[in-house]
DNA sequence: GCAATAGTGTCTTTCAGACACTATATC
DNA sequence: GATATAGTGTCTGAAAGACACTATTGC
């Protein structure tokens, strides 16, 4: 049965799987050796929905398909559906993003796919576009509208940090306060004063003392923490 | 040109088109005679993105056909992909949110348009399904998943009011800080205390005084404002 | 003891709620 | 003048930044 007899927009899902590295907020960036039929060299891993197929399957495909990624928490961002958005017909993307603690990600190779630094010129949550940063810390040129999209994801991080459990995602199950300091200065892209931070993530409760302390520092252990 | 060989789901936008009518948000649904399939009498006004044809055009497309509006504040919500939310086929909604001023719709006739009042039970922005109270104050039953969505609704309004112009969608053009502060106690479900709300939205800057006052009031009359 | 980081106590500023007050319109 | 609402001054308590302090580890 056909509920629209006019030609359909093809759907997509792209996914921005995030994670941290030496204390910066980073992307899993695909190859695209299409990249002068798309506009860049590289783009967010993605995937085509197909009928019948919902679109959690979608994304868990892509996160199997392209960093062979289990149980990694996600939630959807935007949809983008600007007709000239991928110049190869009309594609629309349901983004969505996803967060991994660090090392969890099989290392990137820098053909296929990459890690890249995630850097915005706006403070606060004013929003606009982001770029990515490759190894050699040079810019990579990004397919599609896909510098929006980042743009977008960092508004998004920014927004939620502050009241929901989006940082202990990018963290392993315990982890030192310095830790999830470091997830909240990477993601807000500036600095916070210690005590302040500790006592206000003390006070929601939603983290639990484990009694251990982390290994092989050169000076006082910090207690490890777990979210409670 | 097909980028895909599978079948495609199809695509739709849905618009929560909201407004205030005696202090209390509503939202216009649209009758649904299939209410048997569909599963409910009541739906969010909605309709088919074509192929080449942008979200926001077929947005607009729902706003005048549906509404006769041109000129709304619109903003997308989230996109819902179950491929069961829909009876009839796999149905992908994309969903908007539009804001009028009270009196900017037209009357709804209560047949194939009515305005509902918009309840929820939970307190905040915990979230959780809505419900859609019909002219005589009675639950309405709605089709899809339209609960979970202005679920969604609610929650997004709760959580963008307070650092967004948002508010000032739901107001004509120029309005006094009383009529501001009952769209915040709507939105948020409790009531606000006047000095500190006029205190908040005047230290914001985003308000101009015009220095003329409201008339037709039995007593003291309020002065009118505008955003800055 | 030294270096370096973990963790705390306290002061100050900011901001929202509570509450009481003054001001000004119609009748 | 009565009444009802507009608009303000002030107190209090909660929370965050600044800053200085103590605590604990390896060397």
């Amino acid at each position: 049965m056909s509920l629209s007899p006019h030609p359909r927009p093809t759907v997509a899902v792209d996914l921005a799987i995030l994670t941290l590295a030496d204390g910066h907020l980073c992307v899993l960036l695909a190859n695209r050796p299409d990249a002068a039929v798309v506009g860049g060299d590289w783009a967010l891993p993605g995937g085509f929905v197909h009928q019948g197929q919902p679109l959690t399957a979608a994304v868990e495909r892509v996160l199997n398909d392209k960093a062979r990624l289990r149980d990694v928490h996600f939630e959807q961002l935007a949809t983008f559906g600007d007709p000239g958005r991928d110049p190869r017909g009309h594609v629309i993307s349901v983004t969505y993003l996803a967060l991994c603690p660090p090392g969890s990600l099989p290392q990137p190779d820098g053909r296929d796919t990459c890690l890249a630094r995630l850097v915005v010129d706006w403070p606060g949550e004013k929003g606009g576009p982001a770029r990515a940063l490759g190894p050699d810390r040079q810019p990579l040129h990004l397919a599609f509208d896909h510098r929006a999209i980042l743009g977008e994801v960092v508004r998004r991080l920014r927004g939620k940090i502050n009241y929901s459990d989006l940082a202990f995602a990018l963290l392993p199950p315990r982890f030192t306060l310095r830790a999830l300091q470091e997830v909240h200065e990477a993601v807000l892209g500036r600095r916070l004063t210690k005590p302040a931070f500790r006592r206000r993530m003390l006070d929601t409760g939603r983290l639990r003392a484990t009694g251990d302390y982390e290994t092989g520092g050169a000076f006082r252990p910090a207690e490890l923490y777990k979210t409670a």
